[in-house]
DNA sequence: ATTTTGGGCACT
DNA sequence: GTGCCCAAAATT
């Protein structure tokens, strides 16, 4: 190729033509490094270019620079970044951005420094540098690492540098990660799980595009089941990829699977170090990486010879990307399958309405595993119903919880509550004039966090320390929290119960794969009574011990305008209930409720699966909701009110106008103001025939938007704020 | 996204 | 005419 169309990872630019200097070698999916004006951007070379007929002097185009030494994009992964781009409305350029997002992973040296502790003491002792010797104990990194480690500067981290305190060690990016062993422990698996396992691995050994939904009840075995076709794929030296919703997940997970192979899967996060993420990234790049363990954003990662995609909880919400491009990992994970010829795994207690309408239609293999592994029994279910078993004033557990947790407790047995709210109390308010505390950049109230003393907005990034006086009368002494929180609940429980040992399990308190890896060290060593927690402690754990799961409110997910409300909430439900009774003894669930009578709580106390899911069938039918039709969100936001709204008017001015489209709007987003802009929204339902991605693309170029305005697409939106 | 260009406008 | 600010255009 002596010219070639270059696909520059700039979200405002489409493609752009480049020559290709004599003697440079360059083929479709090669990474490069280009001009533009009077900078250099990264590219990848996407085809042969816009040849005659772009009104463009091509003897005015500008040679490629150099090649980056990686790999080139394989022409699936392209095929599947321009899919992702032109199904979810996004620019080409952002999508491949996902692709290269290692950042520092193109080119440059083989060897990276960082830095460590020598053990020697500096001259001079100050407060920073005792901080910062504590703190990096053990540690490995680059200077701005480890200062964000040790919560101090650079600067100081460079003196001690300086100082022969931190030494620098060379480091090779690319040395190798350990092998897994498929055949490492077999494990013992129960005829289901057998048989299922069999037809994996057949489906690997096809290599062929196969999507399978492994629909297995809470406790049969799903991951022990889906590590034999991973085995299968390791033995035939193809990559696995495998999904998990969580870092919080990850602990267990690796667990299991250095038991099954011998040695821990190579991690891809948001979190890893520059270093670590350098070095995966070209490992997985050279096909050197056998399984990447990941969370969604490891689904663009440039595998090199891919085999297996498992997408474990493939129900969770957290597949579904909210910033950026929004993709949900779940559905490009199928898409990604089929552009690579390879078997795609759905697995899920409690599978999606659309994975299942897919199984029903054929186009997804179902596969089921019905029963508990080891003959533990699913729990027994039972409905608090609020309106008549009130729990005290100011207190949220009813009498049955209470009587149940006491009974585990003479017992030795261990209990889980669960409430989807993290921190105290949900709402601040003054007593004395009833200020109300609330963001100052979000419609939402403040929440707080009496564990860190701090009212905190969960929707951005601020946070104050709990004030003495209101702010508003200056009364001191006259704040109350209005509503419960897993901390509140913790703290209840530990009056009822003073000698119980209580644990916080949310995001908070397990944030990092550390104190998640202790918390379950603790759980397992039956160190802790009684596990307080939102939605973190619904999936993945298994505790045989506990016996006792009591939902705190089964109707928080209820309420607010969430199309998939009834489903969340079902899910979450059954999948905290299926914590209960996973080793010998039978677990027992309560379900405090305001509602026993609502749908969905009928179902979670029957444990009537497939009642629950014909009945949300038929509202989706009648609502014209996935899988039946189809909807879209656009938000035009702004820092100014005037300006949002403005824009907002005049695109539902040029609104198309189908019959095989509804537009809803503009109306103010739920959350009205987020991060300091003003929302407005447009909702689009459409029939299943609709060309839904065209007619947004076509309403929307067609419109000017000011320059302070941002307008973003959610095709297939899960949050409806 | 970032840089360059060019128009309008106040000021000299 | 010069400098400055802002919007629009160009970037291959």
């Amino acid at each position: 190729m002596n010219r070639v169309r270059l696909l520059v990872l700039n979200a405002a630019l489409g493609s752009l033509d480049y020559s290709v200097p004599a003697g440079m070698d360059v083929e479709a999916g090669s990474i490069v490094i280009a001009p533009l004006g009077p900078r250099k951007v990264t590219g990848i070379v996407w085809d042969e270019g816009r040849l005659p007929g772009a009104d463009f002097d091509l003897s005015k185009l500008r040679p490629i620079l150099e090649v980056v030494d990686v790999p080139p994009l394989s022409e699936p992964l392209r095929r599947l970044i321009e899919w992702t781009a032109d199904y979810y409305c996004a620019a080409l350029a952002s999508v491949a951005r996902m692709v290269l997002s290692s950042g520092g992973a193109l080119g440059g040296p083989t060897t990276t420094t960082e830095y460590r502790l020598s053990g020697g003491t500096p001259e001079r002792m100050t407060p920073q540098r005792a901080a910062a010797i504590d703190a990096l104990e053990g540690e490995q990194g680059i200077i701005r690492e480890l200062a964000s480690i040790a919560g101090v500067s650079e600067g100081v981290l460079r003196g001690l540098v300086n100082q022969g305190v931190i030494e620098p060690v060379t480091v090779a990016i690319d040395r190798p990660y350990p092998p897994a062993d498929p055949d490492f422990h077999q494990p013992a698996l129960s005829d289901d799980q057998l048989d299922v396992a069999k037809r994996m691995v057949k489906a690997v050994e096809a290599k062929a595009y196969a999507p399978i939904l492994l629909d297995g009840v809470t406790g049969s075995g799903k991951t022990e089941t889906y590590f034999e076709p991973v085995a299968e794929a390791i033995r035939l030296g193809r990559q696995v990829l495998v999904l998990l919703p969580e870092i919080a997940l990850t602990e267990n997970f690796l667990v299991r699977f250095e038991q099954r192979f011998g040695s821990a899967p190579v991690l891809w996060h948001s979190s890893l170090k520059s270093t670590e993420r350098r070095r995966a990234w070209r490992a997985i790049s050279q096909g050197t990486a056998q399984v990447i363990v990941g969370a969604r954003s490891a689904l663009f990662l440039p595998y090199a010879n891919l085999g297996l995609i498992v997408v474990d909880e493939a129900h969770e919400v957290s597949f579904k990307q909210d910033d950026g491009v929004r993709y949900n990992a779940r559905d490009v994970s199928v898409m990604r399958a089929r552009f690579e010829s390879i078997p795609v795994i759905l697995a899920s207690a409690t599978p999606a309405l659309e994975s299942l309408h897919m199984a029903s239609t054929g186009t997804y293999e179902l596969m089921e595993l019905p029963s508990r592994f080891g003959g533990a029994r699913l729990p027994d279910i039972k409905l608090v119903n609020l309106t008549e078993e009130k729990p005290a004033n100011g207190r949220w557990l009813s009498v049955p919880i209470i009587n149940a947790l006491e009974d585990r407790l003479t017992k030795g047995e261990q209990s889980l509550l669960f409430l989807n709210r993290r921190g105290y109390a949900p709402l601040t308010l003054c007593r004395n004039c009833g200020h109300r505390f609330q963001c100052p950049n979000c419609s939402a109230w403040l929440v707080e966090h009496r564990l860190s003393a701090r009212l905190a907005c969960h929707h951005c990034a601020l946070e104050t320390k709990v004030p003495d006086e209101c702010p508003d009368c200056g009364e001191s002494d006259c704040l109350v929290a209005c509503g419960p929180g897993v901390e509140r609940i913790a703290d209840e429980v530990g009056e009822l119960f003073p000698e119980a040992r209580v644990a916080v399990a949310t995001s908070d308190t397990l944030g990092n794969p550390e104190r998640a890896a202790e918390f379950i060290a603790q759980a397992e060593a039956k160190a802790i009574d009684v596990i307080v927690g939102t939605q973190l402690v619904t999936k993945g754990f298994h505790f045989p011990e506990l016996t006792l799961v009591g939902v705190v409110d089964a109707d928080l997910g209820l309420e607010g305008g969430d199309l998939r409300a009834a489903e969340r909430t079902y899910q979450q439900v059954a999948q905290v209930a299926g914590r209960a009774g996973r080793g010998a003894k039978p677990g027992e669930v309560l379900i405090q409720t305001r509602h026993p009578d609502a749908p969905v709580i009928v179902a979670l106390a029957n444990g009537d699966r497939d009642a629950f899911y014909a009945a949300e069938t038929e509202s989706r039918r009648d609502a014209s909701a996935p899988p039946f039709g189809r909807w879209a969100a656009i938000i035009l936001s702004s820092e100014d009110e005037k300006e949002a709204r403005a824009a907002s008017i005049s695109l539902g001015d040029t609104r198309p106008n189908r019959d095989d489209l509804y537009i809803l709007g503009p109306a103010p987003a739920p959350l009205a103001l987020l991060r300091g802009r003003y929302r407005y929204r447009f909702l689009v339902n459409a029939r299943r025939s609709a060309n839904l991605q065209q007619t947004l693309r076509e309403w929307l170029d067609a419109h000017h938007f000011p320059p302070g305005v941002r307008v973003g697409v959610d095709i297939d939106p899960y949050s409806f704020v």
